[in-house]
DNA sequence: ATATAAGATATGTGATCTCATATCCGTTAA
DNA sequence: TTAACGGATATGAGATCACATATCTTATAT
């Protein structure tokens, strides 16, 4: 018997396998596309046209843009037409005022639960990544470090289902702020005020001081919500609905 | 030339027919389903089964069923398992609070959005309606009352965006507070609580006060979640999950 | 009698095909 | 030159088929 003897107990190399159905990873990916700001608001896409881009069928596409439409990322702009969710000015504001309820709350929550002792640590470390990235001129990283402290700080909330509704809004809101990134003058500015905000923020959960960390998400939201409000204004018109 | 004359103008009766497509109908039909308590928290549900039910193929079931999983309203709960959302405590209260932040903000808005002069006729009336299905032990007329006052009031906020959240969760929660009226003695006392309640949320706002609008939600919200949260202590235990 | 294994059934996932129709473009007629 | 008609193309919706596998049933062996 030699080392090939299939009776004898071996190393075995095999990892395993991703199981996970292509659907969710369609799913997936064009999420992380809207939230990264590769479409466009109000951008047309097509069942065909992502399935070619993604390497699949339609048949998994068709039913990840069904998901990502119960969740108002995409809309179904005409009989055959799908299109990314548009920018309208009036539409955007009331997300903002109910992103303000929702995220104030988690803010809230979050400073008043149980004292995590690396929470603190994580939510500069977010912070200080986001403002290196500003300085730096990468508005993706600025984007993805922003994204990451306002999830960290909603996370410590506690609620699972609370944040799975904050992530739907961010879902529609994301094509949207992405896509201002454009106008790099403004958006350097707002995201060093970004940056200052969050640091109120942080020394708000510091002193378990919920009412303070809740104003100050709502001034983080507030602001991005009129300077983006500025760029669309001054630059690009939403398409028609 | 007679009167089948092609030239002659005559009067068509010809209507316009439903052009919506199977997959929204079967979304809305499951939706209305989930909303009146067809469906038991927990229950499994097949595509194919649902698919016979309701006299179609498979294809736009899928659809619907993947925008319902979006939604929360159906699970995987297995590889190849779908089940209506359970009931399960401390994810059941999580729903609760953020329903309290959503519909008491929802109800302050509306107390003190310009004044609609039919709206509190509108609200007693459901109210009204509510109170009576209580009375004559009609709970599926009550459920669809309190159902009518809630949105009503909702609406009047003016926010299309936020109304459709809160519509989602009540896709989710729906089934739990349905299924939970087969305690019936529980239920009428809860109906009749929830009656009185509304009366107070119609004067506040009669007298566009959102504080106590709010207020009126939110108390309407907690007890009847802590009479269902009773229910399945005493009664049914939540399946695994 | 019980436990294990083999076979049958059920079910979600994905691919492929067909269909209706919206959209685009070129041709033709006024 | 312009507008209307008609054909080609693109696209979402739906049906059908194929596949892998989880679950249930049944038979057999201990």
């Amino acid at each position: 018997m030699n080392s090939l003897d299939p009776t004898k107990p071996r190393m075995r190399t095999l990892a395993p396998v991703d199981v996970t159905t292509i659907q969710e990873r369609v799913y997936q990916s064009l999420r992380l596309g809207l939230l990264k700001g590769e479409f466009l608001p109000g951008e047309q896409v097509t069942i065909r046209g992502l399935a070619d881009v993604l390497g699949t069928s339609p048949m998994p596409v068709r039913e990840a843009v069904a998901r990502l439409i119960a969740e108002r990322a995409i809309e179904q702009s005409g009989p055959r037409t799908l299109r990314v969710a548009p920018y309208l000015a009036t539409e955007h504001e009331n997300y903002i005022r109910i992103r303000m309820q929702l995220e104030g709350y988690a803010a809230e929550r979050a400073a008043r639960a149980p004292r995590n002792p690396a929470l603190i640590g994580e939510l500069r470390r977010h912070n200080d990544a986001m403002s290196e990235a500003v300085e730096a001129g990468d508005f993706e990283a600025a984007l993805a470090g922003n994204q990451a402290f306002h999830f960290e700080l909603y996370g410590a909330a506690g609620y699972p289902q609370l944040l799975d509704i904050i992530s739907t809004l961010w879902l529609r809101t994301g094509p949207i702020v992405a896509s201002a990134r454009r106008d790099q003058a403004l958006f350097e500015r707002l995201f060093r005020i970004g940056v200052r905000i969050h640091g109120d923020a942080i020394d708000a959960v510091a002193q378990r001081d919920g009412a303070a960390a809740r104003w100050a998400v709502n001034l983080d939201i507030r602001s991005s919500h009129l300077a983006i409000r500025k760029f669309y204004k001054t630059s690009v018109e939403a398409p028609a609905r």
